[in-house]
RNA sequence: GCGCCCGUAGCUCAGCUGGAUAGAGUAACUGGCUUCGAACCAGUUGGUCGGGAGUUCGAAUCUCUCCGGGCGCGCCA
């Protein structure tokens, strides 16, 4: 539609330009957008004031002339000029009902797009050590990360969905010396407690199940537990094999799936992280100082130079972590999403910084990055810190235990991710209208019930017989409707091209509002079949749209409540 | 001190590729169930868009500066 517009505004400037009006050599572009005020029409250009200098002329009577100018199109009922120059585009009935047609025959792909053309991209999040349960702030990333994956797919791109398993570290050497303190029977009270130890709960568990020598079989390897404390190695292993399980087991309930797990030590075994340092004092970005390797970072926008390997010989994080993301871009992927909390924003700089220093023809702004802020759970105006298994924080578990996973996921992905946000485990638990993803869903079971009271009626309904009675769908709330519903291709694009999903949140509240307004002021299932039919059809392409943008979200849309 | 994020109605937040009178929910107040779902709806009250300056036809939106809050600033990951 906007499409068509723009096409007839264009022709309108070429015919003035033809008949001497304007300058030709003056720079055109045209923008239209929907209006907020149904009294400014369905669209609106500001093209007149933009052009009114450069044509000199006032910005109304420039627009006259572009709407005098304007060719005969069947969809545009009028237009008007208001305020201080716009062209107001009033759409005829038809042209606004056709959203009905559209979402009910294109169904569950209404909204997607091709966009994407099939290119490759990749989207990394949650990355957890596994040194103990996921917390809120992983259930952040998981919602948004997942919602992403989601978005990008519904416009046509071709996603792996990644999570980095730092097992190679020093956090991974204190939950094995942790693990074995409580084998030994010690706690984090006791002398002889590792001084980085983990103290939460969770780690008794695993010595209780390395003690008793229970198997693990993760996604990779099949580990069982021996029964000796002195085998650290074998403690190391067990624990990691154990908690990434416990990991999985949350994600699961979260619903939240991934294609690969990469592993940080296999970066190390392979001889990625060899290479990429040899790459990298190959390119002469490196020098020697203090009995360690550094890279000039500070040549690629770093406030500081950074150390790659210690005096002691290891290698820093930043390291393996440049060698991964040369991996990925090795592996072809256009599009890179990294999906973090902002407590690691500075390594961004230092990222992009490293592979820029690799000279491979890496795009300076490669890859992108989310990341989100912090979560701070609340529960009767309190803020809750802390959890059973672990000790001292909130886990995701927890929350999906105590709310549900449709309500954690939909208030974890409906803020901004550059915002705080506030976890308001009351509202998430009310059943009422202050709790917006209960007041959609029910909007979505509301939709249903009138199919199922259609066919207890024994009433045949089909899109066919609708077709020809949409136009009856006169009413001020069936038009907002319809408008809204018109509305949600361009938020799916938008969310996905920014990679911020909680916009289709927003978007889906208002939509819930606007039927529920609608379908209490007039009724759906009234005598004349006519009316009947179009009304019906409305309603369904409003279940239909609740339910591919909760779809978006990994948000169930049930049938009944 | 430096870097990133945030500051919009009493509260929780949208809006930020510049557009018309700054929106929604909630709270408060008023009204509505003989009804296909009242888990709902209609209405009222509520704003120096943190302060100031600049850019221009036009700024919540862009730039600068100051204030306030959060997070980072290691040869930890």
């Amino acid at each position: 539609m906007k499409e068509q517009l723009t096409r007839l505004i264009l022709q309108a400037l070429d015919a003035l330009v033809a008949q001497g009006q304007l300058p030709g050599d003056i720079p055109i572009q045209v923008q239209i957008d929907r209006t907020r005020d149904p009294a400014h029409g369905d669209l609106a250009s500001n093209v007149a004031l933009g052009l009114a200098r450069a044509a000199g002329q006032k910005p109304r009577d420039l627009a006259a002339q572009i709407c005098a100018a304007l060719p005969e199109a069947d969809f545009l009922a009028r237009t008007e000029i208001a305020g201080p120059g716009f062209i107001n585009f009033f759409l005829s009935g038809a042209s606004s009902q056709a959203v009905i047609q559209q979402v009910l025959e294109q169904a569950g792909t209404y909204g997607t797009s091709s966009t994407g053309a099939g290119r490759k991209v990749q989207v990394e999040f949650v990355s957890a050590n596994p040194t103990g349960p996921l917390h809120v702030g992983h259930g952040r990333g998981a919602a948004v990360g997942d919602c992403i994956c989601r978005l990008l797919v519904a416009t046509g791109w071709d996603v792996t969905r990644e999570f980095y398993y730092n097992d190679a570290g020093q956090q991974i050497s204190n939950l094995a010396l942790s693990v074995q303190a409580r084998c030994r029977g010690l706690g984090p009270e006791d002398p002889g407690w590792p001084a980085d130890g983990y103290r939460g709960d969770y780690i008794q568990d695993v010595a209780r199940a390395y003690l008793r020598g229970d198997r693990i079989d993760a996604t990779d390897r099949h580990v069982s537990g021996a029964a000796d404390p002195d085998k650290l190695e074998s403690i190391r292993d067990f624990a990691v094999a154990y908690l990434r399980r416990e990991q999985d087991l949350d994600l699961q309930a979260f619903a939240v799936y991934f294609d690969n797990y990469f592993l940080e030590s296999s970066l190390y075994e392979d001889g990625e992280v060899e290479a990429a340092v040899q790459r990298l004092v190959a390119c002469g970005h490196t020098f020697e100082q203090d009995g360690a390797l550094w890279l000039r970072t500070t040549r690629f926008g770093d406030d500081k130079d950074r150390v790659m390997r210690k005096s002691d010989g290891g290698y820093t994080y930043f390291v393996p972590d440049v060698a991964y993301h040369l991996n990925k871009w090795k592996r072809g992927f256009a599009r890179v999403v990294n999906e973090q909390g902002a407590d690691h924003h500075s390594t961004v700089t230092r990222v992009r910084a490293g592979l820029q220093a690799l000279e491979c023809g890496i795009p300076a702004g490669w890859p992108d990055y989310v990341l989100h802020q912090m979560v701070t759970v609340m529960r009767d105006g309190e803020e809750v810190k802390l959890s059973k298994r672990a000790g001292s924080y909130v886990t995701l578990r927890d929350l999906i235990d105590e709310v549900g996973r449709d309500a954690t996921r939909f208030f974890l992905a409906a803020r901004s991710a550059s915002s705080q946000l506030t976890f308001d485990i009351n509202l998430a638990l009310s059943q009422s209208n202050d709790n917006p993803v209960y007041y959609i869903q029910y909007a979505h079971a509301r939709a249903c019930s009138v199919m199922r009271k259609l066919s207890e009626q024994g009433w045949d309904w089909s899109l066919r017989a609708a077709l020809d009675h949409l136009g009856e769908l006169s009413q001020e709330h069936e038009k907002a409707l319809m408008r809204q519903l018109d509305r949600y291709p361009e938020i799916v694009a938008n969310a996905a091209a920014a990679s911020e999903p909680h916009g289709v949140a927003t978007y889906l509240r208002e939509l819930a509002g606007d039927f529920h307004t609608c379908y209490n002021a007039h009724k759906v299932l009234v005598d004349e079949p006519g009316l009947r039919h179009a009304r019906v059809a409305l309603c369904q392409a409003v279940r239909q749209v609740i339910a591919n943008g909760l779809g978006l979200l990994g948000v169930t849309a049930p049938e009944t409540m």
